[in-house]
DNA sequence: TATATTATAGATACATATAATCCATAATAG
DNA sequence: CTATTATGGATTATATGTATCTATAATATA
């Protein structure tokens, strides 16, 4: 139950690039600041450039830059983006049947939790996060 | 961020317990109407027992039963008897000091989520899951 | 008292997911 | 053309979670 280190990565480095909005960053400079291998950052940043988070440009002076404005970006996307859909327990899954499914008595407790946590997650933006801070 | 396949036994047992508050269940009966491995159910229990969550008795007709009522047992306390501490990221820990710490702009969204979801475990109890199914 | 039954304890093994590394390739600014 | 940057995929390493095994201690009851 606890947020990966990878997610912690992609936060970190999206709220770094969230305080300098227009300018093309490489991962050489991201990974340098927010101590991130460079290259696991290198697979980190793929996904979000898959998702539409963020843009890149290959070759020199290339890098990355948020595609959207920093209060246009949710949490919620970030976490899908590393982590898949949200889920807080295996069942959730239709895949997976288990065969108490219908009268689990844990299943609405879990899943008051994950509508709780997704309502943050939405209602939260990179710009958010940052606002408050200044490093 | 899921709940592990150990809490869900954990809690699985728990529930089945509370609707027969009053007999002492062994391992064996747990084990098979729960569909959990045996070995691996008495590593479980122990740790209740540890917690204080139930009573057991050695020998024959001996097994299990809750320590206190249904209603008086939270869910809060099944998660911290299986999972320490409930804690969302690494760095809520204190021993391991990140450089970022003070000014770190996701630690407030986790603390956020955090205090929803101990709320809601808080304020769950095995009778809140039990009363409304039958299984 | 002997025996069968049950939990306890800890060691070990296995599986899976997470994190990290490495190397080759493609794109592009200058 | 060359240096720089991202891309892609393969591979390895590490950690964690899950499961198994064997031996021991307690105790009800025959």
């Amino acid at each position: 139950m606890q947020v990966s280190r990878t997610l912690d990565y992609a936060v970190r480095s999206l709220t770094f690039m969230g305080r300098r909005p227009v300018d093309m960053l490489n991962m050489k400079e991201i990974s340098d600041s927010q101590h991130i291998p460079l290259n696991y950052l290198a697979k980190i940043m793929r996904r979000l450039v898959e998702r539409g988070i963020l843009k890149s440009m290959v070759g020199p002076e290339g890098g990355y830059i948020l595609r959207r404005q920093p209060q246009e970006i949710s949490l919620k996307e970030i976490y899908e983006a590393i982590e898949g859909e949200f889920r807080i327990i295996d069942c959730m899954d239709k895949d997976k049947i288990c065969i108490f499914h219908d009268q689990c008595p844990q299943l609405p407790v879990w899943d008051k939790i994950k509508v709780a946590m997704l309502h943050i997650l939405e209602s939260t933006s990179i710009y958010d996060m940052i606002k408050n801070t200044e490093q």
